[in-house]
Parts: structure tokens; C-alpha cells; sequence
DNA sequence: ATGAAAGCGCTAACAC
DNA sequence: GTGTTAGCGCTTTCAT
């Protein structure tokens, strides 16, 4: 497990400094930029440093310096298009603010234990804040951290009003569907309602969705998704028998098993059957002409790591954010035709 | 940018010692387990670290201790969920073998610069092994490394064979959906072939495809996929024409597309036209019934990790492995009908 | 089995 | 502007 690694990696400062017959203080005030030190000598010690390949130890540096520039990211084991995209989005932010993002991964097997131990990992490397974009970790288990260390729920709804969190607006998200539909002409409709255990943001959709359509006096058709059943067939039977118009779908994946089981009824899209999906996160989401909410996910990865940059110099009040991404008006949804 | 993080983060070995009236390396070796220590005080140490809480800080233990136990990964920054499930795959195998991931997301617009600064800020971590799963980077360019630290290219063919390398078998993945295809009676095939600078894996696939075809004496109809067309709507021309019986998509997002168009056109999917793609990562990908080729990813993950593991243990050959992955039957695919 | 002491590689006052 | 001197928090011989 020991790299006995050669040359280069083995160069420390003092190594530079004694090569350029200056002191281990002026290297270092040369490599990061601060302190007064001469421009020449400055040079001088970069073109060294470099000739003979040293890269500071990123470990000593963090030890011996006081400001930390980490932040730590727990990530729900996931092949959610969702939460990569978020990672990736939340990576690059923080790069271009200085700052370095190290995550943790953690697989939903071990109820709450994994989570933890996740975060301890990431507090031991003295993030400066944290980024939970996992649900898998209660608020009550956030709590001990919040009063040492800047802790955003991301991505996720957060329920203990205690806990900062920056989420997307799923219930907007829903609305802005069935406003969608229902300005399309469409009154019945069914919405494919995914169980809360399964995935608590596509309930969220699905619960506003039938509110929302209850609200404007319809009586949505509601099908459940489990993870036995997904309900698409139950309600392309009821596109077959013409008994709906619109089918809304809690993701664009179920979207697509959703135009499929269609297809494969010899039901038209959207002739027959509007169908709207959510995320728009899909590769060729655009391409395929799916309706569908996109989420937000870079203003988001933007507002996130704003809002803890922001903790960390000074405390923030908890706040309950939200974000609302955009209505893709594609061809799988279509104004009811009057026949 | 300084926390002034309160009680729990500012505890150190130090305290935990004092507060149990022992030395500094008495706790030191109860917290990492090694060195002899009484099963009793290991216990109380244990016990009262964690009634402090106590997190060691990890800067301070790579920075003191001789074992490195960091796995760096560059990556590109991509919405591609090739890369995004490896990067979950290879965090959760690392982690059971007791390795830390450390992620630089690269972005691709800056011609070789970001990813040279990406890997000197992995270098500065001390890694014990570097993955590239990223193509941006050159083989030339990964030269200098090479004797300092294990490198092995991830999930990307490598042409510079002084370079260890572990990929996904894209030949044999384009060898398996022709022969799925031949064996099904087709014929007259169209293949998407996507430009090397687009996607280098996708022209691969695409290229093997037709060179296989040929092989078999066959005369595949070819069109080009660059940024500005996918070619999926001019090989839907000549399935409506019936100049074609199948068509093979490079990816399945490019196959979904391909099944939109086709299902616009009313060519019927797959009496009239069978359409095969390539990755399997699709949420969703089973219930569409998509015909394709599942990338092994979890595999690959758990090989790349070995095999850095292993190249950390004692020095290897370089090689180039490759993993193939499995054909999914699925209902996008069927035997050419005979009309 | 436990403690003392010497670093690991770097930064940060404080002198000069 | 540059050098000196203490640490940062931990691990690890080497004694005891």
C-alpha cells in the first residue's frame, strides 16, 4: 500500500529552496502568491520549481495554513442523472471560486450508518462546509453539525426548518405541467403518483400535480408506481378506451415507458395522448421532443455553492430555498383534439 | 473564507489524551488500530474520542503517516452517464478497499491546460495511483507521470501503448449488435457513424460496425453524425423506402432519437425497421426495450481498481485490457420480416 | 503496554 | 524583500 514514487514527487520545498540558495519561506510565499516577495526572485523560484517538478503537498499545506478551502459533498450512491449532472455542475462552480470539492459517496444499504461515517470522513479532512445532496440523512442527524460547520441540504427538500437547504421547486415544476395540459384543453388526465419510499422528489411531483388539477375542478385519474409496477399500462389502457386525454409522468425515463407502452397500443402521440415527463435531464431529451420540466441543475450547483461560500464567512439564517427550472414545450404533448 | 468552526472540529488528539491522562500515541495508535495496545484502554479511548468528538484530522494523517491511501481521478466533465455511473462505481469499490477518491472535473475548453492543472492538483494530494477517464489528455502527455505513479487510463482505449489502460471492448460491442442483426436475416443495414471528434468511442462502434459488415459481405449504408446532424432522419428515408431493414445507432440516445423519427414517419419499429444502440445506461433502459449493448461499468470499475491497486503494490507491465459488455435483446429488434 | 521525542512538508508571524 | 523560528495535528521509532 506504499508507493515508493520517484523524482519528482519526492521534491519538497526545502529541495527548491536549497537549490536556489533561498529560504524554505520565500519558496513558499512565491508558490502561493502571498507576502512580499520580490517579482524577480518570484520568477525565478516558479521557473525552478518547475524545472524540477515539484508540486506542493497539498496535505502540509492545509495543516500549516489556516484558511481551508474544501468542500465536502455527500452523494447518495446513485445513477440518477440528477445528482451527477449536480456534482459535476457543483464541481466546476467551486474550481472557479478556489475552492476544491472532495466527495463522498454513499450506498443507501446501511440505513443512516453509511451516511455518518461519510460524514466524518469529510469532517476530518476540515471541510470548510458541507453539501448533503442526499435524503438517505435525516434533519436530526444534520443537527450536531450545525453549530460547527456550514451544512446545505442540496437538491433535496428539507423538512427541519433548522437545516439551510437549496432544492428544486418540484411543486412549480408540477404546476407548471398541468398548467401546460390543461391550457392545451385537456380535463382528463391521469398522473402516475410514485410511492414516497421509492422517490420522495417524484411523489412531490405527483402528489402537486393531482392537487393542483383538483384545484382547477378535474378528477385526475391517479395510478400508482412502485417498484413492482410502474402504472403505464393501466393508463395507456385508459388512452385505448379513450377515457383520457394527457398522461403525466413523475420522470422523463417513465415518460419514455410511457410513449412506448403507447407506441406499442398503436395509440397516438400526442394525437390521442399527450404525454409530459420531468427533468429534462436525459441525453437527447431535446432531440426526442419531449414535454418536460428541466431542472435547473447548473443555477442551482451555482446557488449552492454561493450560499456556502457564503456560510462560511459568515453564518447564514437557515433558509428553505427553492428553484424552479423551465417548461420544454416538445411534440409528445399536443391541445386535445375535439373529436 | 476561514471557518471558525467551534467545539468538536477544534478537538485533537491531543485533548482526547489529556482528557484520559494519556500520551498523544497511545491514542494515536487506539484510533488507527496498529501498534500494541490493550484491548481495555483501546476501548475508553475509543469511547471518550467519540464523547469529545473527535474526528482525526486527515490532512495531518496522510501529512505523518508513510501509506498513501488516495486514488485520483481526472475526469471530464460530461453530462455522460458512461462516466457518471464510473465515477459512482469506482468511488464504492475504492471505498471497500479502503481507499479515499479524490475527483478533478476537468472541463474540456481549454485544449490540454485545465487537465495538465487538474493532475498536478491531484499530484499535490499525494496519490498513490492517478485514473484517467478522460481522452483529452494525451498519451504524450501522461509520459511524465509514468515513472512516478501508477497511471492507468479508464475506461478509454489508449493508443500509446507505454501507457497501462483498462477500457470498455467497443469492437466486440459493435460485433456483437452486427451479429444480432446478420443472425436475425438482415441485410440491408444502415449504420450511424459519428465523427472521431465528436466522440471518439461512437466512431469506433460505428466504424467496427461497418468493417464487420463488409467483412460478412454485406454493403451497409452509412451516414454521418456530426455536431450539426445525427443522419437519423435521412436513414428513416430509406427505411420508408424499404431500402433498409435495420439501423444501427452508436448510442441509445441516438437510438431513441432514431425510434421518434421513425415512429413520426410511421415506419413501424421493428416489423418494418429494426434500430439497435449502444450503452444500456439509460434510466429506464429495460422497460423501453431497448435492443443494445450494456457497458460493463461496475466491472470495469472494480478492474480499474485493482488494477491501480495492484500497480501501487509492485510495479506492472503496461497493458491495454479491455471488457466487453452484454448484448440486451430487447423488443427494438426483430427478425427481418419477409415481404 | 505506554511514553518521549523527532519529524512529515508547509505557513506565518516576527525579525533583520 | 528575505530569513528565522515556531508551530499545524498526527505517526512512529525507540526507550522504558
Amino acid at each position: 500500500m506504499s508507493s515508493d514514487g520517484s523524482a519528482r514527487l519526492r521534491v519538497t520545498e526545502a529541495d527548491v529552496a536549497a537549490y536556489l540558495g533561498l529560504s524554505r519561506a520565500t519558496v513558499s510565499r512565491a508558490m502561493h502568491g502571498r507576502g512580499r516577495i520580490s517579482a524577480q526572485t518570484r520568477e525565478r523560484i516558479l521557473h525552478a520549481a518547475n524545472a524540477l517538478g515539484y508540486v506542493p503537498n497539498a496535505h502540509a499545506v492545509r495543516l500549516a495554513s489556516r484558511h481551508n478551502d474544501m468542500l465536502g459533498m455527500l452523494l447518495r450512491d446513485s445513477r440518477n442523472p440528477a445528482y451527477s449532472a449536480l456534482l459535476s455542475s457543483v464541481q466546476l462552480e467551486a474550481q472557479r471560486r478556489q475552492f476544491e470539492v472532495v466527495t463522498v459517496t454513499v450506498s443507501a444499504d446501511d440505513q443512516g450508518h453509511n451516511q455518518l461515517a461519510g460524514l466524518r470522513r469529510l469532517l476530518g479532512f476540515r471541510v470548510a462546509g458541507l453539501m448533503v445532496a442526499t435524503g438517505d440523512i435525516s434533519g436530526e442527524q444534520l443537527r450536531p453539525f450545525l453549530g460547527e460547520i456550514p451544512v446545505l441540504r442540496t437538491g433535496r427538500p428539507e423538512p427541519d426548518s433548522e437545516v439551510d437547504a437549496i432544492s428544486y421547486d418540484e411543486p412549480a415544476h408540477a404546476r407548471l405541467l398541468t398548467e401546460h395540459l390543461v391550457s392545451l384543453g385537456h380535463r382528463d388526465i391521469a398522473v402516475l403518483r410514485t410511492d414516497a419510499r421509492v422517490s420522495y422528489p417524484e411523489w412531490v411531483r405527483g402528489q402537486v400535480m393531482i392537487d393542483d388539477l383538483v384545484t382547477r375542478g378535474l378528477r385526475p385519474r391517479i395510478f400508482e408506481v412502485s417498484a413492482a409496477t410502474d402504472g403505464v399500462e393501466a393508463a395507456v389502457d385508459l388512452a385505448e378506451r379513450a377515457e383520457i386525454t394527457a398522461l403525466m409522468c413523475p420522470t422523463d425515463a417513465r415518460q419514455l415507458t410511457a410513449l412506448r407502452a403507447a407506441h406499442a397500443r398503436r395509440v397516438a402521440v400526442p394525437e390521442a395522448l399527450s404525454i409530459s415527463g420531468c427533468d429534462g435531464l436525459m441525453p437527447g431529451v431535446d432531440l426526442l421532443g419531449l414535454t418536460t420540466v428541466r431542472l435547473p441543475v447548473e443555477e442551482l450547483a451555482k446557488a449552492a455553492v454561493a450560499r456556502i461560500v457564503d456560510s462560511i464567512a459568515a453564518p447564514v439564517e437557515p433558509n428553505q430555498h427553492s428553484i424552479a427550472g423551465t417548461l420544454i414545450e416538445g411534440t409528445t404533448t399536443a391541445a386535445r383534439s375535439l373529436d
